[in-house]
DNA sequence: TTTCACTATGTACACGTGTACATAGCCTAA
DNA sequence: TTAGGCTATGTACACGTGTACATAGTGAAA
């Protein structure tokens, strides 16, 4: 491993001259510059990365949290959807982190340590900037109070330093319902993901605001509240079909749920889209494979990804901008939704 | 930012007496041990994890690499199957890691560099080991050649600090097999992913094998190889099927291509299990949701990231043995296999 | 009392880099 | 010629920690 001091010997100049030359900003004559470089590609030399790092006091490196904390279990504490969501979310982060040349350091000594102790955990690894897919309050609290630039994904988080992305749910829901009322659809039943969540509780929002704004008034019995699940929203959907049957769609909320819901429906013997019709919310792969192939909301994981890095940055440079940013969703029309039946039920 | 200065002057000693008070190693007096704790606690002081990398020449952190390397848009070039199977690999690396107190680094700065580099270049950040979900030819012979501990995952990279881990393919798809002629199937057709990846390989061997061994010859006309996706073996099945008929199973290459062919033996009019029995491999998560529910071969994703992390350990810790792990597989049985039809065809 | 071993602690250097400041050399303008 | 400015470079300090070595103090054995 050979350091600049070699490289300077070499050189026949001072390390100064080599730092000086590696880093550019500073005039170096161009005889110097040019043994600098011919002795750094003759011993392979590469700086000191965390020798840079103390001196610098910082790193090109944003610290990523994908889990939750107060687990030891993570991502089997996740809910189906958002699992496969975040990860879509983490590829995208990592794409735009390559081409801006920063790492991504996943902070796990930090779990089962003092929340208060986060940040300042960060701060001693000289970490850039801090992207959270997951946060509970103490941690959005304690980030938003220390120095350390921050964007929080799904959770409203917002501070001198730090902002938040997220989905437009309000905005997805309603193309959902807008989808369905353009087929002739009146009677739209929802599974809805936990309200305790945000996105459940903007998604349920964003859909009865469209359905109002047409005319429609809201039945509260045909609004159902379920796990993020396949499982509980298959009872979800059983129970209420025990109950009524007088709707013509069904709106989920998330793609998972809307597998169980497919199922619920099909052992009923109603048929989707003939019978009744059935849109999601996310778009993950598996969406393509159902039968029939699910019509969704499409959350934009690539924009979110790319979008938090560069929100990031922004802050990381100093920007005093922490207004949001809102991601529109995307309606994809497949074989879950047709028009409303002729005879209502 | 208190530093161990400044507790070293709240608490009456020297900087070394704080440095050995916390390191536990050397001997200090208890009263001084309790001064020196309760500095710590009063100035709220971490040590720089930065200062203490360079001092230590090494830190808890290990470089993980999660995509492959020639390729800017990265998870969209992985084949479906292996993307989630090795993003819950990377679930239980992280689990294991935060028991340990190892941070995981993703070092995406290194994407488009020279691969001579890529050792060197970790070797700058102090990285303890690295564990390699993807890595080229270029990038194994790097890191076997560097002194860095190294667990390659499915690539069977090996080297005096350098080992592997893999799931057993050969055994598994025997399973599938073995499972398939224990319901009394004797023609079986195999839907394999490209050969040229060591597990499409492995995997067709092992299922050819188990069906020798029955003494059952094998029928060359049974055997399509297609892309690791759904469309690639939904094609190889449709041309399957306009080929021949006279099987009764078929043993898929992965469950994303299992999706496939299950798609074109339903589109034959052919029913499963009561037609034609199917197996995929992996286990991915939307097995469970297909119709019918898919047996299959399951990874141990849970074992692999947890003794890939230990394996990794102990090379860090100097261990010599770097003979490969291999990872026993598990036949799930669900609702896509039944017995053999009685009339053959 | 003297010697020796042992414990607790402080001093000083090391890790590998960036950069403020000083300085030597050179050129230009007066 | 001389003063002054500008450029290229070297010196020395800083980043925050770990630890080898030296040393002062203590107690026991002779």
């Amino acid at each position: 491993m050979a350091t600049s001091e070699e490289v300077a010997r070499l050189a026949g100049v001072s390390r100064a001259t080599v730092s000086r030359a590696l880093n550019g900003s500073a005039r170096v004559s161009a005889e110097a510059r040019a043994r600098v470089h011919a002795a750094v590609a003759s011993l392979g030399y590469e700086p000191d990365v965390v020798a840079q790092n103390l001196v610098r006091q910082h790193s090109r490196t944003i610290a990523v949290n994908l889990f939750p904390e107060n687990s030891d279990h993570p991502l089997s504490h996740l809910s189906q959807s958002s699992q496969y969501f975040y990860l879509g979310v983490l590829e995208n982060i990592e794409r735009e982190a390559i081409g801006l040349g920063y790492d991504l350091l996943f902070p796990s000594h930090t779990y089962g340590k003092p929340v208060q102790n986060y940040a300042r955990s960060l701060q001693t690894r000289r970490v850039a900037g801090c992207i959270m897919l997951h946060a509970n309050e103490a941690r959005i609290q304690n980030l938003i109070q220390s120095s350390i630039p921050t964007v929080f994904i799904d959770k409203m988080g917002q501070g001198s330093h730090a902002t938040y992305i997220k989905s437009d749910n309000l905005a997805g829901a309603g193309q959902a319902v807008q989808h369905l009322l353009s087929l002739g659809h009146k009677r739209i039943a929802f599974i809805t993901g936990s309200t305790v969540d945000l996105a459940g509780l903007e998604r349920l929002l964003g859909g009865q605001q469209t359905l109002a704004q047409s005319g429609i008034s809201s039945d509260a019995g045909l609004v159902r509240q379920s796990g993020w699940n396949v499982e509980q929203a298959y009872e979800a959907a059983k129970t209420l079909l025990a109950e009524r049957h007088d709707f013509t769609a069904v709106v989920a909320g998330s793609d998972f749920m809307a597998i169980g819901i497919l199922r619920a429906l099909t052992e009923q013997g109603l048929r989707v889209p003939e019978d009744v019709s059935l849109v999601g919310f996310d778009d993950i792969e598996f969406c393509q494979y159902t039968s029939p192939p699910l019509t969704t909301i499409q959350q934009d994981r690539v924009a979110m990804g790319r979008e938090a890095v560069h929100k990031l940055i922004t802050l990381i440079d100093g920007a005093t901008d922490v207004s949001p940013l809102i991601i529109p969703t995307r309606l994809v029309v497949r074989k879950s939704t047709g028009p409303a039946p002729e005879n209502g039920e």
